[in-house]
DNA sequence: TCAATTTGACCGTC
DNA sequence: GACGGTCAAATTGA
């Protein structure tokens, strides 16, 4: 293997990262300004986490004695404690449930549950020391579109309007409305995203913002434990914990907002009995 | 009738 | 054994 540790790797991600990003600027700059908003969000965003690899870095490289096993913050992990799943995969059917994807987890405090993409719930669970339900949600076109997109939901403790939502891997999926709405920009996007990575991974780094703003399916939804009849707001806070999936990313962000939980799309796996 | 949500159970990790 | 994440049958609602 390499001779760098994690932290260096992840600089150098970062760093490439960020200058795809630029590059993704370039091709972007005869487009609407909102587009402009979303780079700069990236941008800011992989300089804060470049800048804190390296602070991170220089620190550790003074201690780095033989063997380096300190992780970057995995952010795959729930509670940033867990090995790289490894021998979870082989087994029965059931087996590696737990979520073994390295993709990229940005946490946020919001206001608002919606975030222009189209979520379904598969799960809530009371968690250890806390006073509110976590909501799980995954993408509604996870099944006809293989999105991978996960986020989940949890009330603040201590400020009860505010929700910490926490997004896990990207949207690949596109969204035909916001595709129709806004062809040139997702045109620029993915063009620009295939050349630096054949995935073309779409994600909103500034749900809240509604940079591309237009319509689109909306199930954005979240009930139980009071995660519902939330509206579109701003004031988000967000934090980039990791970060793995460095080429292409950026705006799917289909800011319609349909008003009620109404069903969308289903996947053919959910379509079941009855 | 169909699709989304609820919720208990299961499973892997710590 | 505790905990968190996911599955899937049952339920709910448009």
């Amino acid at each position: 293997m390499s001779m760098e540790t994690p932290l260096a790797r992840v600089t150098d991600d970062l760093i490439k990262g960020r200058e795809f990003a630029t590059q993704l600027q370039g091709l972007l700059r005869d487009s609407p300004k909102a587009s402009g908003l979303i780079v700069d969000q990236i941008l800011h965003a992989f300089s804060r986490a470049i800048h804190a690899a390296r602070a991170a870095a220089a620190a550790s490289a003074s201690e780095r004695s033989s063997d380096v096993h300190s992780e970057v913050t995995d952010g795959a992990s729930g509670g940033g404690k867990r090995k790289p799943a490894s021998a979870a995969a082989g087994g029965n059917g059931r087996a590696c449930r737990r979520r073994t994807q390295q993709s990229s987890v940005v946490t946020k405090s919001m206001k608002s549950l919606d975030d222009g993409q189209a979520w379904r719930k598969y799960g809530q669970k009371e968690i250890h020391n806390s006073k509110h339900s976590r909501a799980y949600f995954r993408c509604t076109h996870k099944y006809d579109q293989q999105c991978a997109a996960q986020r989940q939901v949890q009330r603040c403790d201590d400020d009860e309007g505010m929700f910490r939502v926490t997004y896990i891997g990207v949207h690949t999926c596109r969204d035909p409305a916001a595709a129709a709405a806004a062809p040139h920009v997702l045109h620029h996007l993915t063009g620009a995203a295939q050349g630096l990575h054949a995935g073309c991974h779409l994600i909103s780094f500034a749900p809240g913002s509604a940079a591309t703003a237009t319509h689109g399916t909306t199930t954005s939804t979240a009930t139980g434990s009071g995660l519902q009849g939330m509206k579109p707001d701003s004031g988000d806070q967000e934090e980039v914990l990791s970060s793995r999936t460095p080429g292409s990313s950026a705006l799917h962000s289909t800011a319609a907002y349909l008003a009620r939980p109404g069903r969308r799309d289903v996947h053919p796996a959910i379509r079941r009995r009855r």
